[in-house]
Order: C-alpha cells, then sequence, then structure tokens
DNA sequence: CCACTACTGCAACAACTGTTGCTTTAAGAT
DNA sequence: ATCTTAAAGCAACAGTTGTTGCAGTAGTGG
C-alpha cells in the first residue's frame, strides 16, 4: 500500500493534467490577447480551454491563481539583453524592445500590469520576473563600466536601469500619452548623461558588501 | 408654460440632487480608502451612502463613472507645486510629496491608476489630471532657467519633469518595491545633472512655434 | 490486465449584479 | 400655496459567478 503522508503526495502531473494545464493557460493567453484583462474570466477560460468551470476554479481558484501560473511560464524562456557595444545603444535598444512591448494591441505586458493590481498573489509574483529582469539588465552597465564608459564601480546599476526605462513605462502605462519613437533613445541617453555625471552613485544601501563592519 | 426645447434643459442641480452626489462620492473616496480599488462595488457605495442601487446605477452607470466623478473632483482643488530656490529641491520636494501620496496606507493614488485600468472613461480622466498638474509644474523648470540654473530655453520642461518622477512610480506602482527615504531625492539630482549636460534640450517636436519653416 | 484513486465532468444550488416598470418624494416655477 | 416633473425609492426579475456533492474517466502502480 502508498503511504499517504510519504514525500510523494500521490500527485498526478503527467497525461491528462498537463494537458489540461496547457489548454488552460493557452486560453488564458489567448483571451488576455484577444479581450485584454478586462476580458479575462474563469468563465471565459474554461470553454475557451475546452475544459468545464469546476475544474479552472478548483486547480487555480481565481483569476489572480491563473495570472500566476502565466507569469511564472513567462519567467522560464530565457532573454538576453541587447549588446550593441556602447551603454547607450544597450540602453536604448532595451528600451525600444519594452516601448514595443508596451506598443502592440493588445499589450500582454500591460495586461499583465493592469492585471497584478487585482490579486496579490499576481502582484507578487510579477515583481519577482521583473527583479529577475532588471538583475539579468546589470551586465549591461557591467559592460558599459568594463569599457571605462562610466565612473569605474561608483554606479549602481539597478538606479541607473530604472532611471533609464522608468520614463517608459510612466509616460505609456500611466500617463497613457501617444507612443514618442524618439523616447527611448532620449530617455537612455538622459541616463547615461545623468551616470556619466555621477548621479547613481555610491548609494549607501543595506547591500554593501564590501563595507567592513 | 416652460419650454422644454429651452437653453435650460430643467435640470435640478439644487436641494437633494446635491445632497445625493456629495453622500455617493464621499462614500466612493471613504470606500476607496477603506477597501482599496478592490473592494469598490456599486451595492457598497449605495449602502454606505445610505441611497438606494438603483439611484448610483442610474446617475453613474458603472464604477468607472464613479471614479470618473471623483477624479474629476480631485482635479478642481488647487494645488501648487513646491519653491525651494532651487531645481534640485523643488524636484525632492515635488518626489517626496508623489512618494508620500503613493506609500500612503490605503493610497488613495495608487487606487486611482488601478482603478484607470477598469474603465476607459476612468482613464481618460486621470490621463487630464495629470497632464493638468505637469503642466503646472513646468513653472518649477521655468523658474530654474531664470535663475540661470539650466542652459537657456533649450530645456524641454516637460521631459525633465518625466525624467524626475517617473523612477518613483516605477518603483512604488510597477515594481512595487519597498518605499527607499533617499530615492525622491536620488531621482531629483539624477534628473538635474542629466539636465545640465543638456539632456532634455531641443526636443522636435510638433509644437515648436519658434522653427521658421 | 486489473485495481486504485486523482482528477475531471455534471447538475443543482445560493449569492451577487445589474435592469426595468412603477410609485413616491421633493425641487423649482407660477 | 399649489402644480409640475426630475430624480429617488421600491420590488420583482434575469443573468452571472462561484460552490458543493456525486458520478464518470483515465493515469499509475501492481
Amino acid at each position: 500500500m502508498t503511504d499517504p503522508t510519504a514525500i510523494t503526495p500521490d500527485r498526478r502531473p503527467g497525461g491528462r493534467t498537463a494537458r489540461v494545464r496547457t489548454q488552460v493557460l493557452d486560453a488564458v493567453r489567448a483571451e488576455l490577447a484577444e479581450n485584454g484583462h478586462e476580458g479575462l474570466t474563469m468563465e471565459g477560460v474554461a470553454t475557451r480551454a475546452g475544459v468545464h468551470r469546476t475544474t479552472v476554479y478548483r486547480r487555480w481558484r481565481d483569476v489572480g491563481g491563473l495570472l500566476v501560473d502565466v507569469i511564472e511560464a513567462a519567467g522560464e524562456i530565457d532573454w538576453r539583453p541587447p549588446d550593441t557595444g556602447s551603454l547607450r545603444g544597450d540602453l536604448t535598444a532595451l528600451n525600444q524592445e519594452i516601448q514595443q512591448s508596451l506598443v502592440v494591441q493588445p499589450s500582454f505586458a500591460v495586461a499583465l500590469m493592469a492585471a497584478s493590481f487585482h490579486s496579490d498573489q499576481a502582484a507578487r509574483a510579477q515583481t519577482r520576473l521583473w527583479a529577475d529582469r532588471y538583475a539579468q539588465c546589470e551586465i549591461v552597465v557591467e559592460r558599459a563600466i568594463a569599457r571605462g564608459e562610466l565612473p569605474a564601480r561608483l554606479t549602481d546599476a539597478r538606479s541607473l536601469l530604472i532611471a533609464a526605462t522608468a520614463p517608459l513605462y510612466h509616460q505609456l502605462v500611466l500617463l497613457r500619452a501617444d507612443p514618442d519613437p524618439q523616447l527611448p533613445e532620449r530617455a537612455a541617453e538622459a541616463a547615461v548623461l545623468a551616470a556619466a555625471a555621477g548621479a547613481f552613485s555610491a548609494r549607501r544601501s543595506a547591500c554593501d558588501p564590501g563595507a567592513p563592519s
């Protein structure tokens, strides 16, 4: 007999269960792309996935649960920041990517942001995803430092990246301005100039491993 | 007899009608503050306002309609940007105000942003409100130019203001980072340095009255 | 091939949301 | 004071959302 308290909790990851999961997640993405995050309902997802309502309710509980799963799946695709040979070029390319993802209609990225206001779970999942992305981007700054484009080691990569990218999100997501084709480059340029002038340096934060206590 | 097609459309702005409106809008603000934008339901607002559901449905149609009214009311309070004597000081103070409004729990500002994803009407109303606020802030840049802190006339006020304030919204609203007491000053400083280095200058946009075609 | 049971499907249900026709109240005009 | 009618209240209704008990299906291990 199988011990119910064993480490293996008698789950069934294979076959139908897995198939239903992909069907449902695909349906979520499709609904999200088609109707925006407004039109994302448990009912709609279930119908499109060819699965019964009850199944979706039981396995994902609510819309937030669905989004968490989708967001985490999005985090698994491997992504590399651009490498153009200059900091300004890298940041501009990065911003263009961001602008692209925010401008396409319907925007999956915007839908995720909007939806993350719905559920704490989804919000946390998205925060994790973004933290990962920014961490991956730090290499851009490190390369710039290695090339001597920035004051050595005195630049806080995260702050620089935020400064470079934040205006895009602000304009397109929060202010809902019309996309400006020059903005990616201008925002990147401004961040580079600020960095060269010594902003983003010597951030006295909790995680300063170099400082002898 | 009163001509029904007269300019006066036989509205009744006074008395009960006005009283109901303030009751309902107060209720919206209270619900928003208490339960966040999630807990904002027509039913809840009506009950709290001591008014019947149908009344709220008929006059405001849906949650978006309620928010439009609240947002427009918020635009009517007169607000002045800080005036500390220096660009850096002004922007820092402005950012501190923004951070304050985003950090207080529960945040009315965040609730409005979250809610503006719900309805196009609310989104448009909020866009208008924000455009007003940024327009009001341009005086801060103009004063700095007048003081000679910035390269004369070559600075696009709007871009500078966006660069200075965007990181706050990005960190606190979208990334949901813990508030950093130094961020308002650092973001302001970075924007000032970038401006001094000539970013935000000579924006070639549609509204360039000075250029002879 | 068979038994076990995790997972899904189904159907009936309660709760909530928004609508509609009608009645009642009270603001504003005579 | 009285009349008119915009606006609010009321009640009954349809549609939607989420839950629950039970029955059926199909992985998984023997």
